[in-house]
DNA sequence: CCTATTTAGATGCAACTGCATATTTATGGA
DNA sequence: TCCATAAATATGCAGTTGCATCTAAATAGG
């Protein structure tokens, strides 16, 4: 979408948009298809994945931002009401003082598997039914060189 | 991101989480530099693009939506804000007495005007440094996909 | 050791979003 | 023509996000 100017490339302001556009696109698909079934939110089941990856070590809630790129304050609170639902723990941390350390709970491991189903199939619904395999993995490509950390 | 299941491919299960970070981490630059400079959030800038490029004749604010991909309610206000900045018009349809016919203002197209150079700098920084011209091309291609008209 | 700075995390408050639903006008049939 | 339904837009309320800032612990210098 280039108005005036062009210093991003017309391309690059292209794909911008529609970055936009389909990631909206598919987050509506998938929030909805979850609040349907009547199971939590996609940041949710993202942040219990990363929590089960993570194994009984857990994790850090700085080290969960950093997979999940969220917000710190949006985080502690997306924390807070994983906590008050069961889902996970948050221990002190013994070498940090000031953190602590999060794990995810039977009824969290639980409520992640059930909501996988659902989720899986809005994820083909919003993304894979319009892609072929290659497509995708060019996709996914793609994408993960936008945030990949190495800067400047 | 592949947990159990497998319906949609391993490739695009990575797509959409891929999709999710990249387009969280983007957005967040972008924001934070219109903020930095004191201007305007992103959605004022696509929404008054859109009027502009709408020309005097103007929109129906479900055109806009459209347009946009964004919630109704959620247009709704935002045409709210814009119209109070005195950013853009409301005036009734003529066709439709249920509906409203949207302009954007002189100061509209200013402020948009304005807000262009650091939008631009920003998606350079956010997308366009990562990727040759090429590379974007071919994602706004893949991008576009994921929400052109065609259902099912 | 002591202070200045940095890092981890929480929180009050305002803005925004989502949901459900209301209101008004159009429209397609009986 | 009348009615049932659909479309366009608005809105009260609750939940979430963003901002700014706070506290407490860690760490770097001196």
């Amino acid at each position: 979408m280039p108005p005036p100017s062009s210093s991003p490339s017309e391309s690059v302001v292209r794909a911008w948009a529609r970055l936009e556009r389909a990631h909206r696109a598919a987050q509506t698909t998938v929030e909805a298809r979850l609040k349907e079934a009547g199971l939590p939110a996609l940041a949710w089941y993202d942040a219990l994945l990363e929590l089960e990856r993570a194994g009984p070590a857990g994790l850090r809630p700085f080290e969960l931002q950093r997979e999940m790129l969220f917000a710190q304050y949006n985080l502690s609170r997306l924390i807070d009401r994983l906590a008050a639902a069961g889902y996970v723990t948050r221990a002190a941390s013994a070498e940090d003082g000031r953190g602590q350390v999060l794990t995810i709970t039977r009824e969290g491991k639980a409520i992640r598997k059930r909501m996988w189903p659902v989720y899986a199939a809005a994820i083909e619904d919003a993304v894979g039914r319009h892609l072929s395999s290659v497509e995708a993995a060019t996709l996914a490509d793609l994408l993960g060189r936008l945030y990949s950390r190495q800067a400047s």
